[in-house]
DNA sequence: CTTACTGCCGTACTAAAGTACGGAGTCAAT
DNA sequence: ATTGACTCCGTACTTTAGTACGGCAGTAAG
């Protein structure tokens, strides 16, 4: 497989998968990808695993996991141990339940205040900017990390 | 007002809204906070209103406002114009809203592997896992901005 | 042979929202 | 008057997930 007609070079790797070539260079660095083997002096040589590798990265990144997550998901998928796959995902499901009620909750103060803000009628005092300045909630709610 | 005897220092000002005397002075170099009048070579000294404000700041922030939105926010509390403040905040609403289907979707997707997943009881290949690989959902849905 | 493309590499930069640090200067109290 | 706690200031560092840049090499076409 030292042909260079089409090889998997970086650009196309990156092209395949919808990634900027950076993207790839990055995460080879960061140890997400192996260096692929190449000729000395030469041309890296990708393989469809690398791709399906970044497509997996890519997809956990859609489920709102973190690279660092990933980092263990890509593990375990080495190591293989379905339970601890499942405990990491329950984990991040615990993760995801907690920014859903933190929005619900934001949801529903700014519909309401949005409510208020109409009885302004282009007024001095937008009750908005009142409720805001006179702050309810103060506890640190919004703001999953 | 000059007795330095419990003036408003920017260390109190910080433990008065729960802030790190650092981000008092981040806000500052942002132009948040106005500089406060003080005597030459001597301490700042801060007003009730600077206190307001950042609690202002805070209160936005649990809302998911961002430093820029607040920015506006804090343009139309000088300003006043009630409508504006609406549609900054209907806007906001909006990506609340777009935040709250994205999280949504994926609950019910990491739910639904992690359900699989229990299948599995300990084999080598985790379906959660696969799936990732297999990749579903290619469109780049979750990642609000 | 020159030009154009890639690829390779290290380095620096980006956004957001701060946090940390080191060296002075100031303040209030012992 | 000296301690110890604050404050001031500029600068640098943090985190996350990349992007961008500039230089250099090898290959292919014209
Ligand atoms: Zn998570
Ligand atoms: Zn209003
Ligand atoms: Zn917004
Ligand atoms: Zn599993």
């Amino acid at each position: 497989m030292d042909h260079r007609e089409n090889a998997l070079t970086i650009g196309r790797l990156a092209a395949m998968v919808g990634v900027n070539v950076e993207t790839i260079r990055f995460y080879q660095r960061k140890g997400f990808l192996r260096e692929p083997l190449r000729p000395p002096g030469g041309v890296r040589h990708y393989t469809p695993a690398d791709a399906a590798r970044v497509k997996f990265i890519k997809s956990a990144q859609r489920l709102g996991f973190s690279l660092d997550e990933i980092r263990h998901l890509l593990r375990l998928d080495e190591g293989m141990q379905c339970d601890a796959a499942a405990q990491l995902a329950a984990q991040h499901l615990g993760d995801v339940r907690r920014r859903l009620q933190d929005l619900r909750r934001i949801e529903a103060t700014l519909a309401n205040l949005l409510e208020q803000c109409g009885q302004g009628g282009g007024k001095v005092t937008c009750p908005l900017i009142v409720a805001l300045y006179a702050d309810e909630m103060k506890k640190d709610y919004g703001s999953g990390p």
